[in-house]
DNA sequence: GCCACAAAATGAACGTTATTCATTTATTAG
DNA sequence: CTAATAAATGAATAACGTTCATTTTGTGGC
């Protein structure tokens, strides 16, 4: 897709068409890429292509560079990735934690932390495994929502879990909203399946309000629960 | 790695050397595919080199055929996924939806769950998004689930976003199993948010301990919460 | 029993992808 | 001023999934 970007032939040209200014080899005068110019690209690669338009030659090419440039800035696209999981984290709203209750707080936490990564889907498997150091957007979170644990009197020791616990329904309710329509629909095997049959029926709605449901019920489960763990 | 399993040297040899036999063109006597054998060889590849080593090289070359030959069988790899993916479905446990009461049901079930999945990993954002339409084993276990709950008391129309919920809980718990131990490690950053450190360093055990005891406070949770549900 | 056609294999491509390396140029430290 | 280092290019590479022409074999209809 796109045939040569840049310019064509090898010509040296120059004679008459436009700059076309292919850079020549050698450090430039200034510097054309940092840690933020390439993540704010791979950014906004991923906001128009999705995950999958995010390689290192589109990178590249969005920055007008090579894309063995880029190798001179990070090591790896796994690094890259890691750049971007920091500034997504970012965009997790945590802030009732400061004012609001307990339960609103985490209500408020939760619902924001599943849309942001509704849309980036793809790092959860990424986020789920990788240390968080490094990370401050990331650990900004963690120390607001354990501050807002320890204030509505929670236990040292059983603030960890339970955030994991929540972040884990989390993660796997952010994969659900990606889900399709049909994803119940058993098809020419249905009827071997009577019971289940009838309840994917009866549960109406589209897609998103069936991921907004189950959303919705999980998190009061949780925090229902988590609250009774809490007085004894 | 293992270098030349077939042979060696495009010699046609076979004056001396044993078999060798380099299988020749043209459709053999008998087939040496089906999907079953496919889905087996896929499995045997990822229980021993896990899923970085599932390729449809490696996939050929333990079958003894041409990767191209797979492609008469399978239109992708991706299909190739979903293949393993009911395979691996049929290794969870529900059998106790039969006799249990309800919450050790339930309990019993997302225990196996996750267990079956913090070892393919990998599969969750392909099943969290795929339709259950041709997938047997899946659907075998949700019948059996759907009817736990209605004999539970469950009304028709929560049972779904119910499962949903748990599934979710459990998907993002299978991917905490296999993070590593330093995982909430703040390092250099650590003083600055000092009541989460606090909090990482109270919560002890190793990080198997760690995952067990927060998808234990999680499901636990879960379960009283949609038990609470239920009454109103 | 022949014959056309479909099925199933091989092996040689192809287009991507991430990544490495030699080379060139510019900035910066001593 | 000069040596070292940083940052770019462009060519090359290995691996991966996939396609295609070709070959051989099984099979169903006359």
């Amino acid at each position: 897709m796109d045939p040569q970007q840049r310019d064509g032939k090898g010509a040296v040209m120059g004679t008459l068409g436009v700059p076309a200014s292919r850079r020549r080899a050698g450090r430039p005068p200034r510097g054309l890429l940092s840690r933020n110019l390439i993540t704010d690209a791979a950014l906004g690669l991923i906001a128009t292509h999705g995950y999958e338009g995010l390689t290192m030659s589109a990178l590249a090419q969005r920055l007008r560079v090579a894309p063995s440039a880029l190798y001179n800035h990070a090591e790896s696209k796994q690094e890259v990735l890691r750049w971007v999981e920091d500034q997504v984290m970012a965009q997790v709203d945590f802030s009732a934690f400061a004012s609001a209750s307990w339960d609103e707080a985490v209500r408020a936490w939760a619902w924001s932390y599943r849309g942001v990564f509704a849309t980036h889907a793809p790092l959860i498997s990424v986020i789920a495994v990788l240390p968080v150091t490094g990370a401050p957007e990331t650990l900004a979170m963690y120390e607001a929502v354990t501050t807002g644990f320890l204030n509505a009197g929670w236990q040292e020791d059983r603030i960890i879990p339970a955030i994991v616990a929540l972040e884990s329904f989390i993660f796997g309710s952010a994969f659900d909203t990606a889900a399709p329509e049909d994803i119940f629909e058993s098809g020419s095997l249905g009827p071997n399946y009577p019971l289940f049959t009838a309840a994917v029926r009866r549960r109406g709605g589209s897609q998103a309000d069936s991921a907004d449901a189950a959303f919705t019920i999980g998190l009061e489960a949780l925090i229902t629960g988590l609250k009774a763990q809490l007085v004894d």
